[in-house]
DNA sequence: CAGCATCCCCGCAGATACTG
DNA sequence: CAGTATCTGCGGGGATGCTG
């Protein structure tokens, strides 16, 4: 498939300090880039919860459990950037602001989703996997 | 979707010392450790990879590119210990270790693989997406 | 409430050296 | 060749404090 990692050898990282969430500074090919954002630990979470309904911050936060309002924001920050996540900040006070998934992002989020789901319904022979493999393990 | 990441109060990590790979050690549903593996840096790659055919180890290790021995190592065990990565060694000298994917681990690889040709389709958007963000954040 | 700035620690991951 | 074992750094990410 041809997923090599050096790919255009770019002459500068002149651009923005995109610096956040940019999982692996070195070169690479682009789009893997916009893999691992979409597979990073809270990516994936923020997609699947955003494909029920729009949320809010402090909502997504709590719906996702164990964020770090840190992470939260570069995350969201990074998919809004990316064009999957559609940021709404309303001017009033206190701010309000919510955030939802663009078509884009609806794409990916389902993928997501499913890959999730798959995931869970396959955790009795992941489970088994396991065991029989420390089994052997230990048998040595 | 109810991800929540707090899941059962484990009553201990008494388990083996699975110690490597394990993406955040505290409590969380069991299944989400096993989307991490599926969508970790290496773990996708690997996954698709051995897609197209039986690799051996160092064969991987090209193919990839920029992966050091020790997580291609790590990877390839955890995706094995899950059940997802078949490992055949071959008694002979010098050894010879084939890695391929288990129907389980086909599954899997065939999701995450559509996701990231997904994505490869959709850079041109991201991209546009980008640089509309970048434009608007340095218009303040 | 949303989110930026700072500080800081731990553990992922790379480099190196050694073994079967 | 296919790993293990050990050391080390550096950056991901949590905690805290402050602003609009």
């Amino acid at each position: 498939m041809a997923v090599s990692t050096v790919s255009t050898n770019a002459p500068a990282p002149a651009s923005a300090p995109v610096g956040k969430y940019d999982t692996g500074g070195e070169e690479m090919c682009p789009y893997r880039l916009v893999l691992e954002h979409v597979t990073s630990r809270w990516g994936v979470l923020v997609l699947i919860e955003l494909l029920d309904r729009p949320y809010r911050f402090s909502e997504l936060r709590r719906a996702i459990g164990r964020v770090s309002e840190k992470m939260l924001t570069q995350t969201l920050q990074t998919l809004e950037r990316d064009g999957l996540v559609h940021r709404d900040a309303k001017p009033v006070i206190p701010p309000r602001v919510d955030y939802s998934l663009t078509d884009l992002g609806r794409e990916a989020a389902e993928q997501v989703r499913s890959l999730a789901l798959w995931t869970r319904d396959r955790m009795e022979e992941v489970q088994q996997a396991r065991e029989a493999y420390d089994a052997a393990k230990a048998r040595n």
